[in-house]
RNA sequence: GCCCAGGUGGUGGAAUUGGUAGACACGCAGGACUUAAAAUCCUGUGGCCAUUAGGCUGUGCGGGUUCAAGUCCCGCCCUGGGUACCA
């Protein structure tokens, strides 16, 4: 009989559903392996093939440890508060929840489809009370703490304030906002608000006035990493810059700690350097200027104190608190003016305007503290008030932008670094700066004749010497905002009082989502959340407003899988200590500015408070590539019903349609499909080549409009799960990007049918032969088990499936049927097509699942290649045919290896008989 | 601009540390079975020359190292991703 791919794959996934096979539980006896994907979040479109990729791949991982001995943990739930949901609840009215849970629904039917070895158990969604009840939790403990710079880790609130009680805050060492030093008296007099309000520049989550990015479209502030040159990642909308009062988590603090322990992550090079250079560390010193004829002092950052000499000019962020104390009154109309018409632009004109050159003279001196140099002072916007101290000083021989600025106002360019060999032109006539760090110093007094680095090293001594600066290491990362104007979130566990926020008591969580009339922000407005009745504590303190955002429900989910009901914490310490980490988590590159910094952050807070053991929640990271959509087009001809075939269009005038891929196959238009299609295009006629209509393609992204989607389901009704699991393998590498193209997937399905004839006769049972494989066959087997085996390690699961379909063939051509090749082969199968090989391993008369097998162990005397013919090239000129012999092992076979050298001192003289010649592999004797 | 990844037949892609480039699959061409089609199987398939044997050429372009280069080094070109007045 024929391989019946519905009938068995139904079979298997209801008994998988109705056993709860893939349950897993603590199991001291075996060592743990989690595997994680990144869950998704259902939206209404539903699962397109793509979307299954790193799920197929981990779950063959997953699959493939189980099989070598490991007790794995391989959850999966949903991401499930989100802007879609409450954007359809704002149109239809209906309930968010109600979106969310319908869609859900459909993800689930179509993951069970793809025969997934999740333990449905453990699933849970972001927005479960159970679930966001620790979110909240999390977020007071974030309240209650702060980072203290000197033992590098989060520490209580309370430890703090007993700090202030006694010695006031001048020796503590904190990640904060608080640039007033006071002491002990003085914070004792202050009033509980007062002290209230300085507790907040300390916590790790804190409410505060900040510069933010305000979609007035979507009606909320985004995160850094949610917006993308000036627009909403989400819909595309215009983002402005505004302040308002909001929370913050203070993620800078772990700025260096999240950078210096990349090096401990098996991820890759390029994720890890997204990470870096979104972290952006940056190596130097602060100066301060003073300002002549003031009291004031400007400090500055640079990362080039070396260049000191080179100053000719300093700038200040128009934004800057100074701007105000120095500017003469000569000047002070034009600053004010250049103030008024900066704020007026939003940040997307000044990202889309970057070459042009503005800013003002104050009217200010600084006087340069290396050189005495008296020095103008300038506002201008290239300066950024977020970053460093908000203030430069520009050296234009060395830095382009500072280069621009001179040229544009006619200031002087002093050149304090000279490349080697170079002949010195006078700066007047450069094109552009120099801003490379190689080369020496000249005009720069005692670093005269150094090199850069070691100007900059001897620099930072003397200015730290003299109290002119210090070293400094400022990051780039900034804290992440941590409010949405919006409703479908997580409610803060916050209420006011007297208008200071104070956390809710834990007993009193989850505190509940509340009911609202509308999704709507109110009439004065205020976040949906305004508009819920008694939203206030018992006492009659109203909560906070706002939700939290998206990566909030995200970046500890990975923890609550190890210990999903539990009702006394996160996750407890014994579900902790046994699963640990994420062995290994696959998902998109796209998180890795987001998800993949707030969770590690997260976990860092968690493992610096003692609730979980392990310090980085990843430790191998995975990237699946991308699939996109392989778009086919038809050439109407214009102003006609009539259609031409792809290689004739040249000859008429035609514009090209998208044409929907499920009714092309192999670039073949179905015609009466596409009669059928659209009314538009029932009477439609063709011009057709060979007598077909070959269709144009394109690689453009999966979506409705281009239709391009392919649906799993719709390949899994045609060919089946296993067909489908495989040939997304067999696409091409994990990582890469590609399209999704279904021309090839024939030949999977071909092959899978193949290899059930392998084993089933025509009356519908399995013949096997027990007799001991010859050494052919062993040899046959084995090399696969070693390519897969390796292969799945390295997860080229594409070469994995190349490999198998290599070795059945090779079994079809001697037509084997030994019962021992053929059970390792369904246990090397396995992971890539669990029913078919299930089915099978049952009809073999097995009574436990193939589940329970073991992966097979490869012997090496059976990997030696042997009686091939082999060609070597030797100086160009001799040729040798290689041979060994059939029974010798790997071992054996180095002994007879000889180097190059000593290969060609071998054949000084001599006509050659037998050699072997392979420097690194085994392999080859010449005769 | 800066940082990272990549460029191999008609197509997707193999080649793990420098060792027969193009595995495996799609497509295409020819053949077998069949009244026919589907399904299945067999043969061929980088390019050029040759009846065959075989030869030449060939991994984005130009150089180099090596007995040997898709792989290593230098200089370019192109594509994709990240990031950007970050001092």
């Amino acid at each position: 009989m024929d391989y019946n791919f519905k009938e068995i794959e139904n079979k298997w996934q209801k008994l998988w559903e109705e056993n709860k096979t893939y349950k897993v539980d603590i199991d001291k006896t075996k060592p743990k392996y989690y595997v994680l994907d990144m869950f998704p979040y259902p939206s209404g479109a539903g699962l397109h093939v793509g979307h299954p990729l790193g799920y197929i791949a981990s779950d063959i991982y997953s699959r493939y440890k189980r099989l070598k001995g490991f007790n794995v943990l391989h959850p999966m739930g949903y991401d499930a508060f989100g802007l879609p949901a409450e954007q359809y609840a704002i149109q239809t009215g209906q309930h968010p929840a109600i979106t969310t849970e319908k869609n859900i629904k459909r993800y689930k039917e179509q993951l069970l489809k793809i025969g997934f070895s999740y333990d449905w158990e453990r699933e849970f969604r972001t927005c479960d009370t159970d679930y966001y009840k620790w979110t909240q939790m999390v977020f007071i403990e974030l309240f209650e703490h702060w980072y203290n710079n000197t033992t590098k880790k989060a520490e209580p609130i309370s430890d703090l304030v007993k700090l202030f009680e006694n010695e006031g805050n001048a020796n503590v060492n904190a990640a904060t906002d608080q640039d007033e030093t006071f002491t002990a008296e003085q914070w004792n007099a202050k009033t509980h608000k007062q002290q209230q309000e300085i507790l907040l520049n300390y916590r790790l989550a804190y409410l505060a006035d900040t510069m933010v990015n305000w979609c007035p479209e979507l009606g909320t502030v985004l995160a850094n990493d949610e917006v993308k040159e000036g627009l909403s990642v989400r819909g595309g909308h215009p983002v402005v810059q505004k302040e308002m009062r909001q929370w913050s988590l203070r993620i800078s603090a772990y700025a260096e700690r999240l950078l210096n322990d990349l090096d401990k992550l098996e991820w890759t090079d390029s994720l890890k350097e997204i990470q870096r250079n979104w972290i952006g560390r940056s190596e130097g010193a602060e100066m301060k200027f003073k300002v002549k004829g003031h009291d004031l002092e400007m400090e500055i950052f640079t990362t080039r104190p070396d260049t000191s000499w080179g100053v000719t000019f300093m700038v200040l962020a128009p934004e800057s608190e100074l701007v105000d104390q120095l500017t003469t009154e000569e000047y002070k109309k034009d600053v004010d003016a250049y103030i008024a018409t900066t704020k007026k632009r939003s940040e997307r004109e000044r990202l889309a305007d970057v070459k042009s050159v503005s800013g003002q003279f104050t009217g200010a001196y600084a006087i340069n503290p290396l050189t005495n140099a008296e020095i103008p002072v300038y506002i201008s916007d290239y300066v950024l008030m977020g970053y460093g101290t908000g203030a430069i000083m520009a050296v234009p021989a060395h830095d382009s932008r500072d280069f621009k600025f001179a040229r544009h106002f006619n200031l002087p360019i002093t050149q304090v670094v000279a490349k080697q060999g170079e002949e010195i032109i006078s700066p007047e006539n450069w094109e552009d700066s120099y801003d490379s760090k190689e080369g020496k110093m000249i005009n720069s007094g005692f670093i005269d004749g150094l090199e850069v680095k070691d100007a900059i090293k001897k620099t930072i001594e003397y200015i730290e010497e003299n109290e002119i600066g210090n070293r400094k290491i400022n990051y780039r990362l900034r804290d992440a905002i941590f409010s949405r104007q919006r409703y479908w979130g997580e409610p803060f566990p916050i209420y006011f009082k007297d208008g200071m926020p104070y956390p809710l008591d834990r007993e009193k969580l989850p505190l509940e989502l509340p009911e609202v009339d509308a999704y709507l922000p109110t009439e004065d407005g205020e976040p949906p959340l305004g508009r819920a009745k008694n939203w206030k504590t018992d006492e009659g303190h109203s909560f906070e407003l706002s939700t939290m955002p998206g990566f909030a429900g995200s970046s500890a989910y990975y923890l609550r899988y190890m210990d999903p009901r539990n009702t006394e914490a996160l996750v407890s310490d014994e579900a902790n200590q046994y699963w640990q980490d994420v062995d290994l988590y696959i998902g998109g590159t796209e998180h890795a500015t987001g998800h993949l910094i707030y969770s590690r952050f997260w976990n860092k807070f968690l493992y610096d408070i003692n609730w979980v053991c392990k310090d980085e929640p990843f430790k191998k990271l995975i990237n699946q590539g991308m699939i996109q959509g392989r778009s086919n087009f038809v050439y109407r001809i214009k102003g006609e019903n009539k259609y031409v075939s792809y290689n004739l269009r040249k000859d008429y005038d035609v514009t090209a349609i998208h044409v929907d891929v499920n009714i092309v196959h192999n670039d073949v238009l179905d015609i009466e499909a596409f009669r059928k299609w659209s009314p538009d295009y029932k009477d439609a006629e063709f011009i057709l080549e060979d007598g077909q209509y070959v269709c144009g393609h394109a690689v453009e992204k999966m979506s409705k409009s281009m239709y391009n989607v392919v649906n799993p389901d719709d390949v899994i009704e045609k060919y089946g799960a296993d067909t489908l699991r495989m040939y997304e393998m067999f696409l091409g590498p994990l990582e890469m990007s590609k399209p999704w193209d279904t021309n090839g997937i024939d030949g999977v399905h071909k092959f899978l049918r193949k290899f059930w004839r392998l084993f089933v006769n025509k009356e519908n049972k399995i013949d096997l032969s027990v007799v001991e494989p010859t050494a052919d066959e062993f040899k046959i087997l084995h090399k696969t088990i070693k390519k897969i085996q390796e292969d799945i390690e390295r997860f080229s699961f594409n070469t994995s499936v190349s490999a198998f379909m290599i070795c059945v063939n090779e079994l079809t051509d001697i037509k084997c049927n030994k019962k021992d090749i053929l059970e390792s082969l369904l246990i090397l199968l396995s992971p890539f097509a669990p029913h078919i090989t299930e089915e099978l391993w049952q009809m073999m008369g097995h009574e436990e699942s193939i589940l329970q097998a073991q992966f097979p162990v490869y012997e090496e005397k059976y990997l030696v290649e042997s009686s091939i013919d082999y060609p070597v090239s030797f100086n160009g000129k001799m040729r040798f045919k290689v041979q060994l012999p059939v029974d010798i092992t790997a071992k054996e076979a180095e002994e007879f290896v000889l180097s190059h050298e000593q290969a060609q001192k071998w054949l000084e003289g001599k006509t050659p008989r037998k050699i072997i010649f392979v420097p690194k592999k085994i392999i080859n004797i010449v005769i």
